[in-house]
RNA sequence: GGCCCGGUGGCGGAACGGCAGACGCGACGGACUUAAAAUCCGUUUCCCGGCAACGGGGGUGCGGGUUCGAAUCCCGCCCGGGCCA
């Protein structure tokens, strides 16, 4: 289209060009200038301008995967608040570490490898090249020199070392920490440690006594034993080991799999094919010797509560009892060999033992055969077989229709229930794992709702002897029922009568209840609904009430006789129908020398071990739910082990020296799939040259360990490496890691952790920073770190949605192609189903940082992204909404910029008092909202005073430079072309934080809210120093407030310094 | 089922136990423009009364409680999300 030359206006801005906010050449120039000067490169101890009176501060992302598709906008949230932080602390003086490298082993990349015959390390190195260029965009302040990617050969060399150290490595409970093994060596030569019976290790009594009484009985001198076994008993001591142990077998994709990887029905997750349980000869990491302290040394740390917690579950700490229970013998099946065998079981709920009316044992459990009668042996072998290929999902039944069919087999053996002396069957049933616990249980149907289902499947006894307060209630209604002999109205109103008295006054007695019932029974005042009198009651919880509604109630009424029954002989639970888990006090507990009855939980628990424990059928055990790490993958694109295995069957570590053993290139990296559950595993590494494969070494023939490391490996220690990446003597230098590792308190003692803050989402709450936590420990026990925690401050970031949009088959159209019209979501002319999700490639609504940053600049989406509420919390990505912070950035650059006249607005006169004012509150803001991590509040600030300045002609540089700085951190390449223009030479990262002047902040003359009763009626201004006394007679003398007052007493007048005033009228 | 987190206008969200809804989006009205975009100014919690300045009332998922005063603290419930079973 023809333009009319004449037009003033379009001159202007041609020739102003350069002075509009031209974000694009802004971002392009100071991200040239920041790589060009080094601006964010940290500087270590020892190397040039290093100084150590700077305090350090380390700030950490969790480092991403390099996927093929890149980032989509979700990536960089924390990203961008650690960046913040980062470049907040420069401007306090810290020497600042901000790191960023790339997790590149594992699965994604090793899959579109196959599919696409390219290899792995072709596909990392672009995606690298392709995030790092993202994030550069970004303006991110990390320090380049530093990033590193966990398939670097000269960083997985340090992996490897540190499996090196984990091998010989072994973990003394007498001190509570990992030592090496050649200490371990040393005890047992020099005899301070001896090898008990099953090969393990025992303490000697204190020096002198074994002179007098010898050694304890059944354990042996490491000098009696052969050169075999000294190995076989030191191997069992590592924290890295091989153990045949069943894992979830996948024949078509040729690995074991996580359980995680393993879905309901027993297949692969990915693809879908068979998964087969079975053992397997595997590396392990002992990380449950550490698990006490992995546990405890939570409290040291400053993490969100909710992932502390997550970690305590996951550890599983339970306090129960270890119990033996005795064979029992009879006629037919008992051999006099297994004489004195006892079963041992674990459970957390020992007060419920005189309910244990069967036990249970894994198929896996080593005393099925000797305890099995020889003609019940087909039968139980045949079940123990066909449990054995099951996956611990399906054996556990947690999808429904598993649950449905509790399967097992009776041995035909008995044991006797040591607290009752009663003789229980002894059953096998696969919903005992041999992992957990001791791969037998006592089974209490009454009050574990598995083993409900599994008596009632088998016809098994139910025996109650927990009642929780509504029960109990039931229960002393019968009893008293029993001792006197009344004429009840309505058995099933007094019943509910009498529950709904002991429930609503917890503490009385029972007697007082039925007396109250006696009376309304005879005033004819029962109720006539008793489902209504007891769940409607206002402090009923929810369970207790559908326990009453679905289960007391019903029964009541339609036999009250039986229920009674029940109660009185122990069967309510069975009636009811399902086991009752919670909490309560005990009933028909006790023989001869101990009862529990009426204990509440608790104490029964305490009551019951004691008296096991006095009788030596038990102890107090602490047992975990976690289990020792499954190490080994049977896949190409992961660390080697630093392993040989030897011709006769020997495992020899490669020394330090040898490191690193390098993946060997090849061609066909492929997994061998095989239809048949059986093959023996082959992994890629099976196909390796030979000259890879095999080593000669004094003599003898060694084959390197073929599988490899899991993902997790390479990011349990990248933190570390961050701290001195390039060092090729250790891990990282030991004065770098002391620099960067050791933060100090306030009080100037250390910190538990290293890393200052670590940012990353709640999905690595748990296996990465769990596992990253046990190398740390192992680390620092054996002198190589100097913190006993990896990371003092954790922030978890919320997850960043987005509106994705279904058709009307279902399926998922490209969000961006959605258009609105009248509250109807159009694609392509037809309507679609607005949904809502986690922003991803699956759901097709990713936004990428590139196209943002190209239509609004990275200054623009970084403000954005901070905005949109706070960090730790989910929220919707609205593309729309970006205009608002836009906006802001363009006001604000023409607050400081005349773009007509093509000049500063600056000038050096003093600023008005109100603005300063304003100036200094909302540095206060600013600075306050950085300490929170309250961006979106800090950005809220500086929008707020920027409004107050927008149309005025000049800026005083007393408030322009301030503004800058606080900006600078939010939207840096704006905030340092501001500050060039503002006359400055060099980048503003350095520039000290702004400071406010709180008396600045006094404002001489209050406003005061004047409230009556609580409601806001007026306002009075008086001034700031007023006391009390004068604000309520200024409060009083004001028209609008005696009006509301007028004709009533003025009781009490509240007056909060500063905030308000409350008047109490009546 | 257990535990954890959350629920505030049309939307995202502010608010040391003290004026609920800052700030932004959207919407509406106006200015500028031949027009649109951009920009600027104003209105925007709901209900009632008023031409209007304004006045009255309700209101932070629901029901109770503590308090002079509760979005905020306590108890119970409902709904949504997460983790574990």
């Amino acid at each position: 289209m023809l333009q009319s030359p004449a037009v003033a206006p379009r001159r202007a801005v041609f020739i102003l060009k350069g002075m509009r906010y031209d974000f694009a050449a802004i971002e392009a120039r100071w991200q040239a200038y920041w790589a060009e000067h080094g601006t964010f490169a940290a500087i270590n101890p020892g190397q040039e301008g290093f100084d150590p009176h700077r305090p350090k501060y380390y700030v950490l992302d969790m480092f991403p995967y390099p996927s093929g598709v890149g980032l989509h906008v979700g990536h960089p949230l924390g990203y961008i608040a650690t960046d913040i932080v980062a470049r907040y602390k420069r401007m306090h003086g810290f020497n600042v570490l901000h790191p960023m490298g790339y997790d590149a082993f594992g699965l994604p990349a090793e899959q579109f490898a196959v599919e696409h015959g390219v290899h792995p390390r072709v596909t990392t190195e672009s995606n690298i090249a392709n995030m790092t260029r993202q994030l550069k965009s970004l303006g991110l302040s990390y320090d380049w020199g530093r990033s590193l990617a966990t398939t670097d050969v000269e960083y997985y060399r340090w992996t490897q070392w540190i499996f090196l150290q984990l091998y010989h490595a072994w973990f003394d409970p007498a001190r509570g920490k990992a030592r090496s093994i050649d200490k371990l060596r040393q005890l047992l030569e020099s005899e301070r440690l001896y090898v008990g019976l099953d090969g393990d290790l025992v303490e000697a009594a204190a020096p002198g006594l074994d002179a007098l009484e010898g050694p304890p009985v059944g354990v042996r001198k490491w000098h009696e034993l052969s050169p075999a076994e000294q190995r076989c008993v030191i191997d069992n001591q590592r924290l890295a080991y091989l153990a045949e142990v069943p894992v979830n077998w996948c024949p078509a994709l040729g690995t074991v799999l996580a359980n995680e990887e393993v879905t309901a029905d027993g297949r692969s997750e990915r693809g879908n094919h068979p998964v087969f349980r079975r053992p397997l000869r595997q590396w392990m990491l002992r990380i449950t010797a550490l698990a006490e302290r992995l546990l405890s040394d939570l409290d040291l740390v400053d993490w969100p509560e909710p992932i502390k917690l997550m970690q305590r579950n996951w550890i599983g700490r339970s306090e129960g009892a270890r119990v033996e229970f005795p064979l029992a013998y009879d006629a037919h099946g008992s051999t006099a060999e297994h004489a004195g065998e006892t079963i041992v079981v674990f459970t957390t709920r020992p007060d419920t033992i005189f309910g244990a009316t069967y036990m249970v044992l894994a198929p896996e459990h080593p005393l099925i055969q000797a305890i099995t009668p020889p003609d019940d042996w087909d039968r139980v072998d045949s079940y123990c077989k066909a449990a054995a290929v099951k996956s611990d999902r399906q054996r556990q039944g947690e999808d429904a229709s598993a649950s449905k069919d509790k399967t097992g087999v009776f041995t035909g053996a008995y044991a006797l229930n040591p607290a009752n002396n009663q003789k229980i069957p002894i059953w096998i049933a696969d919903y005992v794992m041999m992992g957990y616990g001791t791969g037998a249980i006592m089974a209490v149907p009454a009050h574990d709702q598995r083993d409900f289902d599994f008596a009632k499947a088998h016809g098994l006894p139910i025996h109650d002897v927990v009642y929780p307060p509504i029960l109990a209630a039931v229960k002393g209604f019968f009893d008293r029922l029993d001792e006197e002999d009344v004429e009840l109205t309505s058995p099933a109103g007094a019943l509910a009568f009498f529950v709904a008295q002991t429930l609503t006054h917890p503490d009385a007695e029972f007697g007082a209840a039925w007396r109250k019932t006696l009376d309304a029974n005879k005033a004819g005042k029962l109720p006539a609904d008793p489902v209504k009198a007891v769940a409607g009651l206002p402090n009923v919880s929810g369970a207790d009430a559908e326990l009453w509604r679905e289960g007391i109630a019903p029964l009541a009424t339609r036999d009250i006789r039986g229920l009674g029954l029940a109660v009185r002989q122990g069967r309510l639970v069975e009636k009811l129908g399902h086991a009752i888990e919670a909490d309560g006090a005990n009933v028909h507990s006790a023989n001869e020398f101990v009862t529990l009855n009426g204990l509440p939980t608790p104490q029964a628990k305490q009551a019951i071990n004691q008296w096991l424990t006095a009788n030596d059928y038990g102890r107090v055990q602490v047992q975990y739910k976690l289990r020792d790490w499954l190490f080994s993958r049977q896949r190409y694109w992961g660390e080697p082990f630093p392993i040989l295995h030897g011709p006769d069957g020997e495992i020899r570590a490669l020394n330090e020296s040898d490191l690193p053993v390098e993946l060997p290139a090849m061609d066909d990296f492929r997994p061998a799939a095989s239809d048949d559950p059986h093959a023996p595993p082959q992994p890629p590494l099976a196909r390796a040259p030979e000259s890879w494969k095999h080593v000669h070494l004094d003599g003898k023939l060694y084959v390197r360990e073929l599988n490899t490391m899991p993902q997790w490996a390479g990011s349990c220690w990248y933190y570390l490496r961050f701290c001195d990446p390039k060092n090729n003597e250790r891990l990282a230098g030991r004065e770098a890691e002391q620099y960067w590792m050791l933060s100090k308190k306030p009080d100037g003692s250390h910190h538990a952790g290293g890393v200052d803050l670590y940012v990353g989402g709640a999905e690595h709450a748990v296996l990465h920073l769990l596992y990253a936590r046990f190398w740390h420990k192992v680390l620092f026990d054996l002198g190589h770190v100097s913190t006993p925690e990896p990371f003092g401050r954790l922030f978890n970031q919320g997850y960043i949605q987005a509106h994705a949009y279904t058709d009307s088959r279902g399926v998922y159209v490209p969000a961006d192609q959605v258009q609105e019209k009248d509250g109807q979501f159009l694609y392509q002319g037809q309507p679609v189903k607005q949904e809502f999700g986690k922003m991803g490639k699956s759901l097709k609504n990713a936004v990428t940082p590139d196209e943002i940053c190209q239509e609004y600049g990275c200054d623009t989406l970084r403000l954005y992204e901070m905005y949109l509420g706070p960090l730790d919390q989910s929220k919707v990505w609205r593309t729309r909404d970006i205009t608002g912070v836009h906006r802001f950035l363009q006001r604000l650059w023409r607050v400081f910029v005349d773009e007509e006249a093509g000049k500063l607005r600056v000038v050096d006169t003093p600023a008005p008092e109100n603005l300063r004012r304003l100036l200094h509150k909302t540095i206060k803001r600013v600075t306050e909202g950085m300490g929170t991590m309250s961006f979106n509040v800090a950005i809220a600030a500086m929008i707020e005073l920027n409004n107050e300045l927008v149309g005025r002609e000049t800026l005083e540089r007393e408030l322009a430079e301030p503004i800058v700085l606080c900006l600078s951190p939010m939207a840096p390449h704006v905030a340092e072309e501001l500050w060039k223009l503002l006359g400055h030479t060099s980048s503003l990262s350095r520039e000290k934080w702004p400071t406010y002047d709180p008396a600045m902040l006094v404002e001489d003359q209050v406003e005061y809210p004047v409230q009556v009763n609580g409601k806001l009626r007026g306002r009075v201004t008086v001034p700031a120093d007023a006391d009390a006394e004068a604000v309520e007679k200024a409060v009083l003398a004001d028209e609008k407030i005696a009006g509301c007052v007028a004709g009533k007493t003025v009781k009490k007048v509240i007056v909060v310094p500063g905030k308000l005033i409350n008047l109490v009228v009546g």
